[in-house]
RNA sequence: GCCGCUGUGGUGGAAUGGCAGACACCGCGGACUUAAAAUCCGCUGGGGGCAACUCCGUACCGGUUCGAGUCCGGUCAGCGGCACCA
């Protein structure tokens, strides 16, 4: 027998399936289609990561499956390459990053490549591609005709000394990651696109897809829907303070209010108002720090009482005093809270700092030790007219109350912000808008379409926190398509989310100028069969593609209301230390390393093998041997080979569980398992000391979606030619079931004894034989039998004493 | 902090509420070899026993059940996300 000579043989196919364009989907609409998708990489200078091929390989696998199975299947891979990393580098080295783009893709592809992974590469796309981004920008014009684009004042950070915005990652600790500079909070003119106007949508037609329950819930905890209410405060300088809350019921004890550092009244007031000096103080102060920081990590609450304008509590005309605090954000609800200490854990940690009164409204807690925020089983108190009512009972009646007396009603919010989209940065969509002072922002017209980056000088944002663009005179200024007269352009680009909202829809037709892919190759392949992806995207990504793909549905561009119907994820895989993998940790896995070692086959094995495919897992080097070892011994199998194109008899029943645990367990993500089955069933040839042809093929088959490399070399070695051309084996299910089964008996829970039984014998045949074994016997004796529990074909319980 | 997930041998992990530890890795013993590597065979959760066997054991505390790794309540620990990394 030769030896298995991976790389030769992993070469070999893999040339084969470029040459014969194997893995083509073609735009065949009359077959059965299967869309499979992983999400697009990154390219960063540091090459494949050895997580990369784990979400890979097992949307690989179901593709191929697939195949087998006679669906024509689009399984298409792409680059996302506009973002923050290669526009450092680009910085940093002073090369464009469309060449650092170029280089990074190209090693990226030869990568995957290397790995056997049925990818169309027909069908690759690239988000920085002019032809690509043409549909970005086409997308963002029809957003802003509908109305779904605006500009807002929104707060950057700001780092003062490198004088540019940063990432929220890029600010660590308050202060600038490069340089240690101080960091402020700048406010923007912003674009913005109104994700909220479909909150509702984005929340009901989760219903209508396939997703992990966990996927569901981020997302709906994301979207954050709540019912309350809004309720008007009359203040003492006769303005109307509204505030929402999801707790109207506690109305009667508001002992104060809070609005947001940033709310608009304070200005307002500000002749009134007698500490305007340390108000502007906290501002400052409060201007500094993220929303994050402000609500869930404040230890202690902080804040500034307004001197000099009170508000009136409208359900029993108390003056109450108005606070600003940074725990109160100006984009949720309405920027104000009405706040009552005895029933919210915020509220009351305010109160005790700033000594208010905690007036309890809700029955059924300890307000001295703690707020009380149960609403199942508190009962009104203090409260008027909604004394005794149960919370509920309180909700609907104050709403009613507040509605009949013009004093708020009510009102669903959701925790979704609308989407930032502009970014200060070079190495992104130019966002394709014209400002004209006689017209306002006017879209480009779609034949100026695809607007391009131009070259500029220095890919630094500017001093003043403008783009790069903004410091090249020939790109600002223009005309203004609309009335001819002169006009400047947007010089922010978008962020990165923005190409990766619509990808899967190029794939379909990704070579389109006319459309961003035709309707008939839409309506064919959409929707996506199965994504997967990490949960890492589960909130930004997916909600924005959904977004995206919803206002497509109300164009009429796509035909669907859902991308996805079928959405998992996978767990990263980790260093061999348990920490995540990173060069200062030196931890880091070279992919190209563990191909030249063991070969794609052994690394694809080994990754499906590591461990469930949700979680997380440690890479472990000596581990991935056994990977290798098996495929060895799948290779010396040549050597036991008997004649026969068909199964023993003893083998029966085993081939057949084997196909269907490995059918089954593709289907449900469990990778794992269906290779120990296949190494169990290996285990069996070894054991025997044979393997027919017949045995052999099935096993190559079912193991061709792991390994296709060495699984088509040896179907060709046995003379059976092409595998990717074959059918998925199949099993019976009558065939599956054993002659004879071994049970349990327990006394008590505890195990006696074991027993062979015929399969799917019944109780009253099982339970004599059971009593006559030795072990139970013994047990039994001197004892009563009170209750016996027969599950067939598991076990039989004496409950005894 | 909030939301979510996870916790099982020396390690990765397996187990529709029904024999805990499948399948592997590591380790140990043996075969082959001048030797080593590779390969093959065997053992391998912990305690006790010459042995048949027996007791303990799925982060911790409690509950439901004939029976709990699995379901319920609570605690602790780790991981992920928190809107300009993607």
């Amino acid at each position: 027998m030769q030896e298995y000579r991976f790389t030769e043989i992993e070469k070999k196919w893999q040339a084969y399936w470029e040459a014969h364009q194997t893995f083509h989907a073609e735009n065949d609409y009359s077959k059965p289609k299967f869309y499979a998708l992983v999400e697009f990489p990154y390219p960063s200078g540091q090459g494949l990561h050895i997580g990369h091929p784990r979400p890979y390989t097992a949307m690989d696998i179901v593709s191929r499956k697939r195949r087998l199975e006679g669906y024509n299947v689009l399984f298409p891979m792409g680059w996302d390459a506009f973002g923050l990393p290669t526009e450092n580098y680009a910085i940093k080295n002073q090369i464009h990053p469309a060449l650092v783009t170029e280089k990074n893709v190209a090693r990226f592809k030869e990568q995957l490549q290397s790995l056997g992974l049925s990818f169309d590469w027909q069908r690759e796309v690239n988000t920085t591609d002019p032809d690509y981004f043409h549909w970005t920008q086409w997308i963002f014009i029809q957003m802003f005709k509908k109305g779904l684009a605006y500009k807002k004042e929104m707060a950057v950070n700001w780092c003062t000394s490198c004088k540019v915005v940063l990432a929220n990652e890029e600010v660590v600790g308050g202060v600038c990651e490069r340089c240690g500079g101080e960091v402020v909070r700048k406010v923007k003119s912003q674009w913005m696109l109104k994700i909220t106007e479909y909150a509702q949508r984005l929340l009901d037609d989760l219903a209508e897809v396939n997703y992990l329950d966990k996927i569901k819930l981020t997302q709906t905890n994301w979207i954050g829907r709540s019912t309350g209410a809004e309720v008007d405060f009359q203040t003492s300088s006769g303005d109307t303070l509204t505030v929402y809350t999801t707790r109207p019921d506690t109305l009667f004890g508001a002992t104060y209010m809070v609005i947001s550092p940033e709310h608009p009244m304070i200005e307002k007031w500000s002749e009134q108002l007698s500490n305007m000096d340390e108000i502007r103080a906290y501002q400052e102060k409060a201007a500094h720090k993220s929303d994050f920081e402000r609500t869930e990590m404040a230890k202690e609450k902080t804040g500034v009482k307004l001197d000099g304008v009170r508000a009136i509590n409208p359900v029993n005309g108390r003056e109450i005093p108005i606070f600003i605090s940074d725990y109160v954000l100006m984009t949720y609800g309405t920027g104000a809270i009405m706040a009552v200490p005895a029933h919210d854990t915020r509220d009351y940690e305010f109160a005790k700092v700033f000594d208010l009164p905690i007036i309890e409204v809700v029955k059924g807690g300890d307000i001295t030790k703690e707020a009380f925020t149960d609403c199942a089983t508190g009962v009104m108190t203090n409260s008027d007219f909604l004394d005794g009512l149960s919370v509920e009972e309180a909700k609907v009646k104050i709403r009613e109350w507040l509605t009949e007396n013009g004093k708020g009603h009510e009102k669903v919010n959701f925790k979704l912000r609308d989407w930032v989209f502009s970014r200060q940065r070079y190495w992104g969509e130019p966002i394709p808008m014209v400002h004209c002072e006689k017209c306002g922002w006017v879209p480009l017209p779609e034949e100026e379409l695809p607007l391009r980056l131009p070259d500029v000088e220095s890919y630094m944002p500017t001093d003043n926190g403008e783009s790069p663009l903004s410091t090249l005179e020939s790109f600002i200024h223009t005309t203004c398509p609309h009335c001819g007269g002169p006009a400047k352009r947007e010089t922010d680009t978008m962020p990165q989310w923005a190409g990766s909202s619509w990808y899967f829809l190029r794939y379909c037709d990704p070579t389109n100028r006319e459309c961003l892919a035709s309707p008939e190759a839409l309506r064919y392949w959409l929707p996506v069969d199965w994504y997967n992806g990490g949960m890492e995207h589960t909130t930004l990504h997916l909600l924005y593609s959904r977004f995206w793909h919803k206002f497509l549905y109300d164009i009429d561009t796509v035909s669907c209301k859902e991308p996805y119907m079928r959405r998992t994820s996978h767990g990263m895989i980790l260093g061999e230390d348990g920490q995540k993998m990173s060069k200062s940790r030196g931890n880091v896995i070279n992919p190209d390393d563990v191909i030249k070692q063991y070969g794609a086959d052994t690394l694809r094995m080994y990754e499906m093998f590591i461990g469930d495919f949700e979680k997380t897992a440690p890479w472990s080097p000596s581990s991935i041997r056994g990977c290798k070892r098996f495929l060895d011994r799948i290779w010396a199998l040549q050597d036991l080979v008997i004649d026969g194109d068909g199964y023993r008899d003893e083998m029966l029943t085993l081939m057949h569980k084997t196909i269907r645990k490995v059918t089954d367990d593709i289907e449900s993500l469990k990778f794992n398992t269906a290779i120990a089955a296949m190494m169990a069933l290996v285990n069996e040839f070894y054991a025997s000391g044979a393997v027919t042809r017949g045995e052999y093929r099935t096993l190559l088959m079912l193991l061709n979606p792991f390994a296709p490399h060495i699984t088509e070399e040896l179907f060709e070695m046995l003379g059976y030619g092409i595998l990717n051309t074959e059918t998925w084996p199949k099993y019976d299910e009558k065939l599956c079931v054993e002659d004879e089964v071994e049970i349990v008996v327990q006394i008590c829970g505890k195990v006696k004894a074991k027993l062979m039984i015929p399969m799917g014998a019944a109780e009253d045949v099982v339970v004599p034989m059971a009593l006559e074994q030795e072990a139970v016997r013994a047990a039994l004796e001197g004892k009563t039998i009170r209750k016996q529990i027969y599950i067939q074909n598991k076990l039989v319980n004496f409950v005894a004493n």
